[in-house]
RNA sequence: GCUCCGAUAGUGUAGUCCGGCCAAUCAUAUUGCCCUCUCACGGCAAUGACCUGGGUUCGAAUCCCAGUCGGAGCACCA
């Protein structure tokens, strides 16, 4: 099978559907995939350099090492090679209409008047156009199929034109003749060996076009399945490259991985697996048609694979500071995780006041439990520890909050999907190592995007979710 | 205009090929309860769907026809 992208930017969330679903095929049936790049044109949907590593990257974060890896751009010789044998075969036509002009023709189901040309003459043009003898738009050369196919969008097609602007891959800057990507991706298919094909409905005449060429060479086409677009809740962004790329340039996002971004590089840098990914990507099957991936339900995998290992830690944002009064206990002593207690204790210094989240802070006279300190009443503007014990909180009238010490906690700066949003974590988080996940305990899960910064003492994490 | 494709709960999905075991599966979501020094994890429960209309049949989510709705192609884009 393959993964055939065009390396036009880095992969949005969408593109995560065809390794999953391939690489969990070769898993299962031992099966084959390559990359292959159908980067063949330089102008519209110019290649982007960066591209092609980044879509590599992209996928190994997805879990996945292709087994080989194409570039069309770097397989011409290759293409002008079948398009000769098929202008041999009589199956190909070189035509300077414009293309208004055949539409026309096509649409009544008239043949263009270069259809009947003799070979000799054909390849002679074809020859010239892959000398660079004619202007982009000048020359092309058609698939000779069914001029009357009861389905236009078969007739005659493109499978070489002329385009001036250089590819940006040097190996590939001086062709100036390209293929289509029916034609490219018809060879590429049969000459890689594919035996199953998955794509989306907008090639769904793909195959039958093709269908002429493998008639002409004799050769059996592959499977093919078609499936239907898919749209990601949860975000205001639109999933396409070119939209993103231009948010980018406009300033509006910050970059590929800024965390409003529906692109893999922002679920990596918020500490979301590859691997949640592609679980859900698998579940969305194969349906043709469309379908809306549920971000929840990527987070529920996500939440999986990674709730048992990850420390808990407390943040509070925007904190309400709130003094202590009778001498509570110097250290709170919380667990690293509650559900393995041989993962020890943190050590929390308390000092004289704390912050808790606004919605935290009690009514006057009502007690609150500190987690992992014990229970305070508020009157008088303090915080006044009461010593009773966590029997308080099993009768139900006592709320459980966590907190941070006013003076010894440290300054976090937590990126979200909605915005950044600041606060002060337990002391333990500045010691926290880049890419380590934490959760921030009743708030979520988190990433540490930088640790703490000489220059501002601060630690940036990035929210993965509750 | 021509041509293709699709339609099961909020979301996704199983079942559709080879009609009965489907008063429809599983996951997620939402809600409630239990557990709990988290609104995490775990446990229990509830909510919630076969697009419409005909036909074939003893019997239709499943087969046939029509319609509705949705998607896609008819590019010198991929």
């Amino acid at each position: 099978m393959r993964c055939a992208p065009n390396p036009n930017g880095p992969w949005h969330v969408g593109h995560a559907r065809m390794p999953a679903v391939i690489g969990s095929y070769r898993e299962r049936y031992d099966g084959w995939f390559c990359v292959r790049f159908d980067d063949t044109d330089p102008e519209t949907k110019r290649p982007d350099l960066e591209a092609y590593d980044a879509i590599l990257e992209d996928l190994e974060y997805l879990g996945f090492e292709p087994d080989d890896v194409y570039r069309a751009s770097d397989r011409l010789e290759t293409y002008y090679d079948h398009a000769r044998e098929l202008i041999e075969m009589g199956g190909a036509y070189t035509c300077d209409l414009p293309g208004e002009e055949f539409s026309e023709l096509k649409n009544a189901g008239e043949p263009s008047p270069n259809r009947d040309k003799d070979p000799e003459t054909v390849l002679s043009e074809f020859e010239a156009m892959i000398d660079g003898e004619y202007e982009s738009g000048e020359m092309v050369l058609r698939v000779k199929t069914d001029i009357e196919h009861k389905n236009p969008a078969l007739r005659d097609w493109v499978a070489f034109r002329m385009i001036d602007t250089p590819h940006p891959r040097e190996e590939a800057s001086e062709y100036r003749c390209w293929p289509m990507l029916d034609f490219q991706s018809g060879i590429d298919d049969h000459l890689l060996g594919i035996t199953h094909i998955i794509r989306g409905i907008d090639l769904q005449d793909s195959a039958k076009r093709q269908g002429f060429v493998y008639d002409y060479f004799g050769w059996e086409y592959p499977e093919v399945v078609h499936w239907g677009h898919v749209q990601v809740d949860a975000y205001d962004v639109k999933m396409s490259t070119s939209t993103i790329s231009e948010l980018i340039a406009e300033g509006e996002l910050d970059g590929w991985d800024d965390p409003r971004a529906p692109t893999l590089k922002s679920l990596r840098r918020r500490g979301i697996r590859g691997e949640a990914i592609v679980e859900s990507m698998i579940g969305l099957g194969t349906s043709s048609s469309d379908v809306d991936l549920a971000m929840s339900a990527v987070y529920a995998n996500n939440r999986d694979l990674i709730d048992d290992e990850t420390d808990r830690r407390f943040l509070v944002r925007d904190g309400n500071q709130l003094p202590l009064g009778g001498s509570p206990p110097e250290e709170a002593n919380p667990p690293v995780h509650p559900d393995y207690e041989d993962r020890g204790v943190r050590e929390i210094p308390v000092g004289d006041s704390v912050l808790l989240e606004p919605e935290d802070v009690p009514d006057r006279e009502e007690r609150v439990w500190l987690k992992g300190l014990g229970c305070f009443q508020y009157t008088r503007d303090v915080l006044q520890y009461t010593g009773e014990e966590i029997d308080v909180v099993r009768e139900g009238d006592v709320d459980v909050v966590h907190w941070v010490p006013a003076r010894e906690s440290v300054p976090v700066q937590m990126r979200t999907m909605d915005g950044d949003v600041t606060g002060r974590a337990e002391p333990g988080v500045a010691d926290l190592e880049a890419d380590e996940l934490v959760q921030f305990v009743r708030v979520g899960f988190a990433r540490i995007d930088r640790p703490v910064d000489e220059a501002d003492g601060e630690t940036v994490a990035y929210y993965t979710h509750s």
